[in-house]
DNA sequence: AGCCAGGCTAAGA
DNA sequence: TCTTAGCATGGC
């Protein structure tokens, strides 16, 4: 409750646009929610208010934060500002590129990343949202910030103790199994999922593929919002619509492999960061436009 | 009310 | 190797 307990107010000068609204709610993230220009969430599983002002981003946390891993999260690093300035050849990027100047993809924890997105299959954003908190609720740590009580992500232990009843009054459903079967994997070391983020992309892409609930889409998001894998290019029903809308359809079925082939030709090693705005882009605005303003 | 959602698994062709 | 039913739940 006293200010002596909290990280107090830090803030980092900006050198690009940082789009907080485009970054936090498009898909990539789940627990961030808007209060008023302030943004409340966690950050390496602390809770934080974050904003941007005069060019700086601002935040306040529940224990001092290193403005490092603040960079980190929010990839205020070359890795972004060279995906900008020296984008793959290609007229939609482009056009959503200059829409959503400020849209960053996140480095988000391993860990929360494949509960998260395993959480996601076949399910819509607020629903989505809905059940991980609920899932922190039931096995997250609890945390004083400001006089409130958050609950931080559960660890692989915690998780791994609820059984599937438990995990079912979440409104997990049939996920429930794989939330359990995941949890369990990491608790025990069969799965060590900050492993993911050094080994070589197709690698830890096949070792995902081994978890009980873990397909090729919710892989390719793990490894790219979750492991810094630029290149996993997930393709949900969104990307496979405007991908078939506006680049190419298969003559066989418009597999992942396809699709994901498809993307690496078209957009390089960065394919996945490029699927980000697209996707967003085709969320928010509609159907691609290549053609400026 | 009925279809859809940042899909996966297992069975059967 | 490819296709498809079934799966739980809530949003819209």
């Amino acid at each position: 409750m006293t200010s002596a307990r909290t990280g107090g107010l830090s803030s980092i000068l900006l050198k690009g646009p940082l789009d907080l609204r485009a970054t936090l709610y498009s898909g990539q993230a789940f627990r961030w929610r808007n209060e008023e220009n302030v943004h409340v969430g966690f950050v390496e599983n602390v809770p934080i208010r974050v904003w941007a002002e005069d060019g700086r981003l601002a935040w306040q946390a529940a224990r001092p934060i290193p403005e490092q891993r603040i960079r980190h999260y929010f990839r205020l690093d070359k890795t972004h500002d060279d995906f900008v300035k020296q984008p793959p050849t290609d007229a939609f990027l482009t056009n959503a590129l200059g829409m959503f100047p400020g849209l960053r993809l996140l480095r988000q924890d391993p860990w929360e990343a494949l509960i998260s997105f395993v959480i996601s299959q076949n399910s819509n954003e607020h629903k989505i949202r809905q059940t991980i908190e609920k899932v922190c609720t039931l096995a997250g740590p609890t945390v004083m910030f400001e006089g409130e009580t958050f609950h931080a992500f559960p660890t692989p232990a915690a998780l791994a103790a609820m059984d599937e009843t438990a995990l079912r009054s979440t409104g997990l459903g049939y996920r429930a199994k794989y939330i359990h079967a995941t949890a369990t994997r990491v608790a025990d070391g069969r799965l060590r999922p900050d492993e993911l983020v050094r080994m070589p992309y197709e690698r830890a892409f096949e070792t995902l593929l081994e978890i009980p609930g873990v397909g090729e889409k919710v892989a390719d998001c793990v490894l790219l919002y979750g492991c810094d894998h630029l290149q996993a290019f997930p393709t949900d029903v969104w990307v496979r619509r405007l991908v078939q809308e506006s680049y190419y359809r298969p003559r066989k079925a418009a597999t992942h492999e396809r699709l994901r082939e498809f993307a690496w030709k078209q957009f390089g090693a960065t394919a996945g960061y490029a699927q980000h705005y697209l996707f967003h882009y085709r969320r928010v605005v509609g159907r691609l436009d290549a053609s400026p303003e």
